[in-house]
DNA sequence: AATAATATGTTATGTTATAACATATTTAAT
DNA sequence: ATTAAATATGTTATAACATAACATATTATT
């Protein structure tokens, strides 16, 4: 089982992550023959500097800042359609926001662990899940072809601050 | 495992549908000394008109007709709120559209099989996803709080009519 | 260098959801 | 029964998310 929760939701070298997201998608963009243009490099940088799922209007905000000249929607919105088809960048349904996918190559589960009170989303491929969800499909007669898998809850972080000081910094990443 | 796919993606007599979510409904309400008031109520009918996931407007509009009158989206989306909280109603959100729940009382996987061709959605809970999930959970020390699970593909009922006639129509309630 | 394909710019608008405040209705307390 | 409190709905405006349609620019192919 892959996963990225212990860096995700936890502290890292985070320069670490980013570069080898940009790899990634040099490599991926290389190998089909698609173009990783200023524009869709500097989304992805983005959006893979932090584990927090960005939202399209803040990578616009952003994106103009460092582009040095304002950015419509449609652009924005364009990379990241770009960004998702080659699998580099999940869309997170919940949260009308975007993360970096940490393993594109592999088969995917799609299953992502929000915490609710930090905002970091944390991917984890599992094998077994997939079995699992196979065989409810099949049981249905559902032909199964993707999915979206969403937890909400707390990362180790947040827990362990709220259960040891009663204090919680509430950002109100919320579901429900 | 409870499940609803077998009526929602297939022919079936839907009054019963409709007046066992009403029943289960009233009861709930009684229980919990909430209020069904008429908004509300017709609300949940209309929602329960289909085994498709409702969006806002549409209800919006339809909630209209029913009423006589003009209704404004804070009215829709209050009794949304009411139905939601009461576990009588789903949000999808990769849809941004609303559904019924079957089991309003039981455990939840929150588990949606939504078809892509007929746009059609059936619930289900299932104990082996939730064990799993849990222990997906315990490794990444994440604090599992509730969850979102979203299947998509083809029902029994589209899958056999592409597969025989190679015609499909297609409702474009895709994900991808 | 001309053509085709791809990517971005630009304007406008569609779609989903909520904030803020006013009014009405229902429930509980006196 | 009457008042006060709580709950629900009406109303206006706007925030937040997303795409359509068409123009221009850039890159790849011939």
């Amino acid at each position: 089982m892959l996963s990225n929760s212990r860096s995700a939701h936890q502290p890292h070298n985070h320069l670490r992550c980013i570069n080898a997201a940009l790899d990634r998608a040099r490599d991926l963009c290389a190998q089909k023959n698609a173009r990783l243009t200023p524009t869709r490099e500097r989304v992805l940088n983005l959006i893979w500097q932090s584990h927090q799922p960005l939202g399209a209007y803040q990578l616009q905000e952003q994106l103009a800042k460092l582009s040095g000249k304002s950015i419509a929607p449609p652009t924005v919105y364009r990379a990241i359609e770009f960004l998702v088809n080659l699998g580099l960048v999940h869309r997170i349904p919940s949260l009308n926001a975007f993360i970096g996918c940490p393993f594109p190559n592999s088969a995917h589960s799609n299953l992502f662990m929000i915490c609710q009170n930090c905002g970091s989303a944390a991917e984890a491929t599992h094998s077994g899940l997939n079995d699992l969800l196979q065989s409810a499909s099949n049981r249905a007669q559902f032909i199964l072809k993707s999915q979206n898998l969403e937890l909400f809850g707390l990362c180790l972080q947040c827990n362990t601050a709220t259960t040891t000081n009663g204090e919680q910094v509430n950002h109100d990443y919320t579901n429900d």
